[in-house]
DNA sequence: GCCAACGTTGGC
DNA sequence: GCCAACGTTGGC
């Protein structure tokens, strides 16, 4: 089992968008997995995406807002692994499926992770602008500690 | 809204 | 292969 951190601006893709697209059209089969539920796109970074590429089925990713809330608010999971990304005809890039599986009791705030010795070496903080990370184990039950979960 | 940090592009 | 120019991200 590996952990991962996703990135994405409530504006433009939150927590309760992945909720909803799960209520109206989960995931069935991994052969339709480009037109269903969380289907995590357009990532167009070396690095992001070769984690995409790393992430195993039943990974557990936590969902964090970037821009707005700047925190992480629910954990997902992996359903699909990796395939080409339909939002683009590049065969370089790749997608994956989410699935939610909760949302966090309490939010976990960038600052509270920035001042969290055991966390202040989270690819979050180390390097921001990553969209797709990896997570160590620690620091993911660190988070969901300090969530109330 | 600003801007630093960073990744990518493309001319040479 | 270098690096200037440019575009994007995301914290502040």
């Amino acid at each position: 089992m590996n952990y991962w951190l996703v990135k994405s601006e409530p504006e433009t893709y939150s927590w309760d968008t992945l909720v909803k697209e799960w209520k109206e059209k989960p995931v069935t089969s991994d052969k339709l997995a480009g037109k269903q539920a969380g289907r995590w796109d357009g990532v167009r970074n070396y690095q992001a995406r070769n984690n995409l590429q790393a992430m195993k089925k039943g990974d557990k990713v936590l969902f964090y807002h970037s821009v707005i809330g700047k925190a992480v608010v629910g954990i997902a999971q992996v359903v699909v692994e990796h395939y080409p990304d339909p939002t683009i005809d590049d065969p370089r890039w790749v997608a994956v499926n989410l699935k939610p599986v909760k949302k966090l009791k309490n939010a976990v705030s960038l600052e509270t992770v920035k001042n969290n010795k055991d966390l202040s070496e989270m690819f979050l903080v180390t390097h921001s602008r990553l969209s797709v990370q990896p997570v160590k184990e620690k620091e993911y039950k660190k988070i969901l500690k300090l969530s109330g979960d």
